[in-house]
DNA sequence: ACGCCTTGACTACACCTGTAGTCAATAGCC
DNA sequence: GGCTATTGACTACAGGTGTAGTCAAGGCGT
């Protein structure tokens, strides 16, 4: 199964359409595309590359189609994550930390995600 | 100052000067250009886009130039950081921490950066 | 029955980025 | 003093992505 490449934006797209589960254009241009200031026909052709690209699938519902990702948005963004760990980042992880540190908003729910993370890598590397 | 965007592989090409200090064409394109089988005149164009977008100055010595970064890679490479997160992750840092907690190789550097982090930003938000 | 709105499919286009060839100048080696 | 390797500046080009216009078809309200 190819993974074709996916840009910023289509990613970003990709992840709301997931958040909204089965979504028709319209819904989608509404809910994304009109706070971006994007026309709906944009909205379309990324919804439309994206389905070409095996990311999104449609259903025709009462005339009209509603599309869902195909296998979760998760692993397109894990995988998109981690090209840019490898490309841009070289495979580091410090600048991610480094900009991490110096960000203003850190919810609690991110902290206690990086507080699960560690825990969870300490004890990873104990049992190996 | 503007900061223009930035590709993958520029970012990539930045660090890497970065790392070196002062170096010239010829000895990035063979640094950095040979392992990933880019041509000299690739680097070379890059480097000098890079200079084009400001992340890059040179000096001419001994008849030649020497690039090296105008204001430390640090920053470009945090702001990148920055803006893939705002950008294709629509600011939630969890898709990040879900793809680290399943990737395989985590150096004790990392993990202690990891601990280092997790640690200031719980001191910072018990003194807010 | 007639417009109007929504939906879909195409087509278009510009810019960014990755990639490289070529040509002129310069420097160094024989 | 020529030949060759290095350096720099330009030019070129293709693919990806962001963005949008247009046009045809189907529904709905009056």
């Amino acid at each position: 199964m190819r993974k074709p490449s996916i840009g910023d934006q289509e990613l970003a797209l990709l992840q709301h359409i997931d958040e909204c589960g089965a979504a028709s254009v319209g819904e989608v241009a509404t809910s994304f595309g009109e706070p971006r200031g994007l026309a709906r026909s944009t909205v379309l052709t990324m919804m439309e590359r994206l389905r070409g690209k095996g990311y999104l699938k449609r259903r025709q519902l009462k005339g009209m189609f509603r599309y869902s990702t195909a296998t979760g948005a998760g692993e397109a963004v894990r995988s998109a994550v981690g090209s840019f760990v490898e490309k841009t980042l070289s495979g580091s992880v410090s600048p991610f930390v480094a900009w991490m540190s110096e960000r203003a908003e850190v919810s609690d729910a991110e902290l206690a995600e990086l507080e699960a993370l560690v825990a969870q890598l300490q004890s990873r590397r104990r049992e190996s």
